[in-house]
DNA sequence: ATAAAATACTACTATTTCAGTAGGAATAAC
DNA sequence: GTTATTCCTACTGAAATAGTAGTATTTTAT
């Protein structure tokens, strides 16, 4: 289940940028050197991030890149989405005509299940959510 | 996200083995048959199983395959274990010490969240209770 | 104008993982 | 001892992952 760099570092890069929204457009150069990522994989993950419609880039000298929603407006499903692709661990638990067995197959039960947690988790966390979180101290962790 | 067919495969295998428990040892071949999964492959993904102690072999003409406990006694984080391995999302929620900003990373906070509700979900979850529930009407899913 | 600083775009590549396949050895039933 | 079955070792093609390289374009500052 291990989640893949691309959504790792992608979502390090938007909360830096959601960390300093209000300083202007901070640039891919340093994006990469705060996070400890190469500059041109991240290149290609800010890539993804802007054609969502999450992020807004602004080219030439002093350019860099900004939160295109205030963090309060962007949900964690939105930048997982585009990076790592939809939640879905099994195609039948999308579509129910992908497998003739799925009306009555236990598998696709507990497939359900894990995707639905996953999906409300990310739901329900924006960015600013995690920011603030991060702030109080951090990694403690309540469970719901 | 989505689940490899190794364990998706290998989850629907040891249903199968769930489903008829009381019938005696259930050959390689017939599971393949049933599940329409190449019978090479699931031997594979069998003998992950079996090493795992979720399943027995037995060797011979008449082998074949049963549970090495009854369905009410295996949870599905013990199946998902095995054949995904670990439910972990990111190093860092696990070893807090494998990245030096794990303290206060606000990445770290969703994916400990994310992982704890897969988790959570799988570990509440038997192959008996996923039967039933498929037997009782299958797909339909009550949120928690 | 021109140089410098930045993003945008296109293409390539090495490594690893995934999803199998192949063939024979060991074991047990009859 | 023949047949049915699991067990073991090894190989393989395709795709995904995690980058790298080089050039073009846009904007600012002088």
């Amino acid at each position: 289940m291990k989640l893949s760099t691309r959504t790792r570092y992608g979502l390090r890069a938007i909360l830096e940028l959601a960390e300093n929204v209000e300083k202007g457009p901070l640039q891919l150069r340093v994006i990469a050197q705060r996070q400890e990522i190469s500059p041109k994989y991240l290149e290609q993950l800010i890539t993804v991030l802007r054609s969502a419609g999450l992020v807004r880039s602004i080219r030439g000298a002093k350019g860099g890149y900004v939160l295109a929603k205030p963090p309060s407006k962007i949900r964690l499903d939105e930048v997982f989405n585009c990076l790592e692709g939809a939640v879905t661990t099994a195609e039948c638990v999308d579509d129910g005509t992908a497998c003739q067995r799925a009306p009555d197959c236990a598998a696709r039960i507990i497939w359900t299940q894990v995707q639905q947690a996953v999906e409300n988790v990310l739901k329900a966390v924006t960015l600013q959510d995690l920011i603030r979180k991060a702030k109080a101290g951090g990694s403690v962790n309540y469970q719901i």
